[in-house]
DNA sequence: CACGAGACCTGTTCGC
DNA sequence: TGCGAACAGGTCTCGT
């Protein structure tokens, strides 16, 4: 489910607070429970419980689609894969159905009492949890981050060169660029008008330089617009309203009118607009 | 190294 | 209507 921008809108409401939920910032752990055994990867259960009770929540980040919640001396580190969702609720709240992994909380100053629940569902029990000293360890193999300084025109273009790999399933690899997922891999192609067979080393510092704008805009857009929520998970979001091909099959380009076409590119599913995106001369199969 | 298939899972939608 | 197949925003591992 979750991509750069909406693990980046999570972690932000969880930072700031909404109208219904505080901020998640000085909670501390009193108790956990684990509904599905592989939704923990890391340690096991007991050694979890002996690091984690009584750790506060000192700051919240994101590195990639991985969530990063800083605690005293421990990284609480979550990916919540295709369906995964993070829902702060009363203590006490009805339990609903997909919960595998609560985080009983309280309060500096509600003395000990179960005050909220940071609950993990996830219904296809893809998301995993980790407990490290240092996340780095987890994070080590990811690529730059694309809306970082360092994620320059240059650095991408150097990248695309150093490999000979089909654009779209490029950029769905963590460790070329860390976030980019199914939806902004399409969104920022059609953007760019590169098709997703081009190969990565063919592209001219010039088209390398335009999918570095369209990656950057459609994340950033992704963020502005709180994510994309589709079908029943993930909520909040408006950026599906805003897509210019993914899940627009016939539906007319919103830039020249041609219907969007639906493809497979590596096992997953494509979109592209034909006239805006022309196939690689190397990658006509009929 | 590049790439496809299969696993891991549950729920919804599609096609006959 | 009913029922199995296909599909879903992710990643890992194995074989060619």
């Amino acid at each position: 489910m979750p991509e750069l921008p909406e693990v980046e809108t999570i972690c932000e409401r969880f930072r700031q607070g909404t109208e219904e939920s505080p901020s998640l910032l000085g909670k501390r752990v009193i108790d956990v429970e684990l509904l599905w055994n592989r939704t923990l990867a890391e340690p096991g259960f007991p050694a979890l419980m002996r690091r984690i009770l009584g750790q506060r929540f000192n700051e919240i980040g994101r590195r990639g689609k991985y969530l990063l919640f800083h605690l005293n001396d421990h990284t609480l580190v979550i990916h919540l894969r295709m369906s995964g969702d993070l829902w702060l609720e009363a203590a006490d709240a009805e339990m609903a159905p997909h919960h595998r992994m609560l985080f009983y909380l309280d309060d500096p100053d509600s003395n000990g009492n179960k005050l909220l629940r940071l609950a993990f569902n996830d219904t296809r029990k893809f998301g995993r949890v980790w407990l490290v000293e240092d996340p780095q360890e987890i994070l080590s193999h990811l690529g730059p981050e694309p809306l970082s300084e360092e994620f320059t025109p240059q650095l991408l273009y150097e990248r695309l060169q150093g490999r000979r790999r089909q654009l779209k399933p490029l950029l769905l690899e963590q460790e070329f660029i860390a976030g980019i997922g199914n939806i902004y891999a399409d969104e920022a192609l059609h953007r760019a008008k590169l098709h997703p067979l081009v190969h990565s080393h063919t592209l001219s510092f010039e088209e390398a330089e335009q999918l570095w704008k369209s990656i950057r805009r459609v994340l950033k857009e992704g963020i502005r617009r709180s994510g994309a929520s589709i079908d029943w998970v993930y909520r909040g979001g408006d950026f599906q309203n805003y897509f210019q091909v993914y899940r627009r099959t016939d539906q007319p380009c919103h830039r020249c009118g041609a219907p969007i076409q639906h493809l497979k590119v590596g096992q997953r599913s494509t979109h592209i607009c034909p006239n805006c995106q022309p196939a690689p001369a190397d990658s006509e199969p009929n």
